[in-house]
DNA sequence: TTGTACGCGTTATCAC
DNA sequence: GTGATAACGCGTACAA
């Protein structure tokens, strides 16, 4: 900056303000500052610029569990075009659904100074440590999952309800025993909540709830071995509801092995070959960007001074019938 | 800094040594100014620091065409891996395969003082306008295709003979009829490469090239429909193969409805549900999270002064045989 | 063992 | 319209 203002033979002052569009400034001493910002190859630096100007980092910090897995992929695809709508930088890291990288994660992003923090927890994990920031004014958004002994706003999928309507569609078609493949740890919250969806729909059809008929499995592999188990059953179910995307996987596996084709099956979450197997699958799909974004225009909304009460948004699902869970019952 | 310094009565200076485990400092003194952060919940400021100490922020810049799609967002997760365990921090953002987006993420990414860049280039576009930074020593490696217009490191994987491969596995099962589903444009350095590979077999066995088996499509529909189009050719091919995930896609979904479980199938680039179709599918697959960890390491060694000549990394590509790509020729 | 003086690249304030 | 000066939070160099 010293530099174009010596080349131009003004302050540093003149050239910041004309890099910054402010008033006033002369006309030709602007043109004269361009071309010599263009002469010089002179690039402002953002580092500086955040520092003196807010004391904060134009980014906003977004941890995930994992980016390789698709569903959090499109997540932080959504949270970035909302906030680089806004001039903000996105800055990553992936928890491996780990208690301690996340702290770290946070911590580094905190240290940097972020206007902003998005956080998937990991499986086990609270979020205590965050108060502080929080009563600061941090805006700090979790995704997918609410925060563990902190009060923070929250954006999630409508996981009981779709869960609940992925069920009744199974009961509209006649099906009386319906299996539940979830992943594990129960204890998770999205496996919790569309663990309700599944008996809310069995409760709201007067069937009582067999715990014979829920199995789990935390990959293809294991969900796949569940849901043998639950064709074993003396009493079998004729139809499985898939608590998430690798339990779809492995329903799908397992009834590929077994060459049964006529045990209807709903899974939960949208699968990019969904409509290429045999039968294609009905899923309940979850708007994955949409999540992302949700969570990006609350932050964005919190930093523009929204002082209100933390609230949880719940981004609806969507059932898509592709021909898997319409299958009738086995006689 | 100075609150914590004027708790314990020193100077910010000696709170800077104990932050960063300088010597010399009185052992009390230390224990007497850890208190003290602790007490006031200092947080060093990172910002500050990077812009006083290496006027480079410790961050790596990372720009992929699209962070749903798992190949990339794999890729993602092992250069954050790798630039994790280095002490990095990193910054993403998508191109959505346009180079307006991708120039504009650079620029912001360059502002910031980054301390190296990653880019996947998207499809048009060209690098000329990083030759600068390239000549000041800023690590640049392109990834999964080389840079336009600039000689830079680059890591790839191996597709054209790992198409080669691929194409070879169904000529060793018989067929002589091999169709290729590419993607679009075909200008595209991995849909070249590819295709390369394909020739290469098909000559390796001397064969003739019949450009009437070439089709491609950008999507799992227009894939599909090429698929299609191959199937009702006069003299159809009793093979496919398909040039990425989407063409693979696009190819099973084509065999589906046309209810052809005769036609042999080999994918490049691996599916999740690859196992679970029927036939399964057989790929060749790639390893992004190598790729994303040989670029990251590229980078680092960079960093730490290695000024050697601009290189080609090639990360291995590995067949995985699973049912589709064995299938006999139609008799 | 600790402190002083200064600089990183930028912008805010207020005077000219 | 423009500039001089100070400041953001920290680290380097050197003196005490």
């Amino acid at each position: 900056m010293a530099d174009v203002a010596r080349e131009v033979g003004v302050t540093a002052k003149t050239v910041s303000r004309v890099l910054n569009d402010e008033e006033p400034v002369a006309v030709e001493t602007r043109a004269r500052v361009m071309a010599a910002v263009r002469k010089l190859g002179y690039q402002p630096n953002l580092m500086a610029r955040n520092m003196r100007v807010g004391a904060r980092d134009a980014a906003i910090g977004l941890v995930i569990p994992e980016m390789g897995n698709p569903f959090f992929g499109t997540v932080a695809g959504g949270v970035e075009s909302a906030v680089r709508a806004r001039g903000l930088t996105l800055i990553v890291g992936s928890s491996d659904e780990t208690a301690e990288l996340e702290q770290s994660l946070i911590a580094t992003f905190l240290a940097r100074r972020v206007s902003g923090l998005i956080v998937v927890p990991a499986a086990a994990g609270h979020h205590r440590h965050l108060r502080s920031e929080r009563m600061a004014g941090l805006p700090i958004v979790f995704l997918d999952r609410p925060a563990v002994g902190l009060t923070a706003d929250c954006v999630v999928s409508a996981n009981r309800e779709g869960s609940r309507a992925g069920v009744a569609h199974l009961l509209s078609h006649g099906h009386r025993r319906i299996g539940f493949v979830g992943d594990v740890p129960a204890t998770l919250y999205t496996r919790r909540e569309r663990f309700q969806g599944y008996r809310d729909a069995l409760g709201g059809s007067g069937l009582p709830f067999d715990r014979s008929l829920v199995e789990s499995g935390h990959d293809v592999e294991a969900t796949a071995l569940a849901t043998m188990r639950l064709l074993a059953l003396a009493d079998p179910p004729t139809a499985l509801f898939a608590g998430n995307n690798f339990a779809s996987m492995g329903a799908v596996v397992a009834l590929a092995r077994a060459g049964r084709k006529d045990v209807a099956l709903v899974g939960f979450d949208d699968l990019p070959l969904a409509e290429a197997l045999d039968p294609p699958l009905t899923v309940v799909a979850q708007d994955p960007a949409g999540v992302g974004a949700a969570a990006a225009e609350l932050v964005l909304a919190r930093l523009d001074g929204d002082r209100s009460k933390a609230r949880r948004a719940t981004v609806p699902t969507r059932l898509i019938v592709r021909g898997s869970g319409e299958l009738p019952p086995r006689r």
